[in-house]
DNA sequence: GTATAAATCAAACGTTCGTTTAAGTCAAGG
DNA sequence: CCTTGACTTAAACGAACGTTTGATTTATAC
């Protein structure tokens, strides 16, 4: 019995991941059925079933059921994590990055990425680890929220150099958080087809993320030259 | 047998809910309960031992434990609801409200609502709610975030007229859902005292939601006027 | 005081779950 | 060919859960 196997270092980083072997059958099964409907409404039963391999199959190669989402969690942890450095990275390494580049980059490819695919079922999972936490606190804040907020707090203050660290982080948090809810809010009236409309725009909808975008890219940018003049005034 | 009772509509209403019959005993346990680990986390026994009283109570006054925790859901919303619509019209009465003012009673009101006493491990519950939805939307969305949606952003308008009712609507999502994001981290930080420090300030200590709250009040109203005045300049 | 309904109680039911066990299959190495 | 170890399989275990039952107690009304 080998539990907690590392053999899949190399393969976590490529798009398509593995299928052959059980183990990765497992793997992909799992982060399917936790993404979609969380840690304790999917059984064993529903994982090897989606799986086809055997009920046992789990505790054999991951040791628990604990630990098989843990292993799916820190996989897609990682990839996510990379993705978010490289759009930051992306506007950052371009000579006539400006503040709105890097909001309009950060936020566009956030929502991308959230909104479709591998990613967008997962984002789900992510705000559920985020309001019941089932793994340790340094897995999720230490390897995911720390390094992607640090690296955009810095962008902002290359970009910004009136705004101190503390209001880089803050503003860091300001536009993050706003994101988060858009993810939330359109992923939620995508699921449920909510006749509500709060807005001439349906809430949710296409159009709705779109103008959000936009509105939340000049929303945050306003902020931080605000923010950013106040400092400058005070020399 | 009589379930779903609506013999406590008076008291739902008093600060001081009552404890001394049975179905009051089981409502107050499950509230404690559900806001502390959430829906699945608490089971039926768990909560008719807090309450002190028979397992059997529990289906014999609320039919299962789903309209149980339907019925905590619900008079929890309601004082909720109240609470932020007060908090607006509190700023709105006065005759010399501001933007500044009213986004600082809004902001402070949230925190101090959302931080302490019985509303405070209820915010978990809500977040809940919202990543993993188990009631109906129109209970949520209808007769909790539509109505405080719409008085906010009605405030906005009468404050800043050059916006428009989507610009109002979409500030309004900015602000709440900083709101939101702080409170978590908040919350969370004061729940596993993590020695993570992203900040000069402890993330999530009370220093830190202080000089948060200061700068979602300023960051939104920057946002806003902003766009107030982008508006303005088009006529 | 007695009849009727409401409320409480201990006990059990049926189901689902994560995990374990022990037998079985298969391929590689000597 | 045989052994060894990795892997798979069917079956079962023990615990926890929501719910139900039927008897018993308490409160209410006549």
């Amino acid at each position: 019995m080998i539990i907690n196997d590392k053999n899949n270092i190399e393969q976590s980083s490529n798009k398509n991941l593995s299928t052959d072997k059980t183990c990765d059958k497992i793997l992909n099964a799992a982060e399917e059925l936790f993404a979609e409907k969380g840690y304790n409404a999917v059984s064993v039963r529903a994982i090897t079933a989606k799986a086809q391999c055997n009920l046992a199959a789990v505790n054999y190669h991951f040791g628990n059921k604990a630990n098989l989402y843990k292993e799916v969690f820190t996989r897609f942890l990682t990839d996510l994590r990379e993705n978010k450095l490289a759009a930051i990275n992306n506007v950052m390494e371009s000579e006539d990055a400006t503040l709105e580049k890097l909001l309009s980059g950060f936020c566009k490819n956030f929502i991308e990425t959230h909104s479709s695919g591998r990613f967008s079922k997962l984002h789900s999972l992510m705000q559920r680890e985020e309001v019941t936490p089932l793994l340790p606190q340094d897995l999720f804040l230490g390897q995911f929220r720390k390094p992607v907020m640090e690296r955009l707090a810095e962008a902002f203050k290359k970009l910004c150099p009136g705004l101190s660290v503390e209001d880089c982080f803050l503003c860091v948090e300001s536009t993050i958080s706003q994101m988060l809810h858009l993810c939330m809010v359109s992923q939620k009236m995508n699921n449920f087809k909510s006749p509500l409309r709060l807005l001439p725009v349906k809430f949710g909808s296409k159009d709705y993320v779109k103008k959000s975008i936009d509105h939340i890219v000049f929303f945050c940018k306003a902020g931080i030259e605000a923010l950013n003049d106040k400092n400058r005034n005070k020399i």
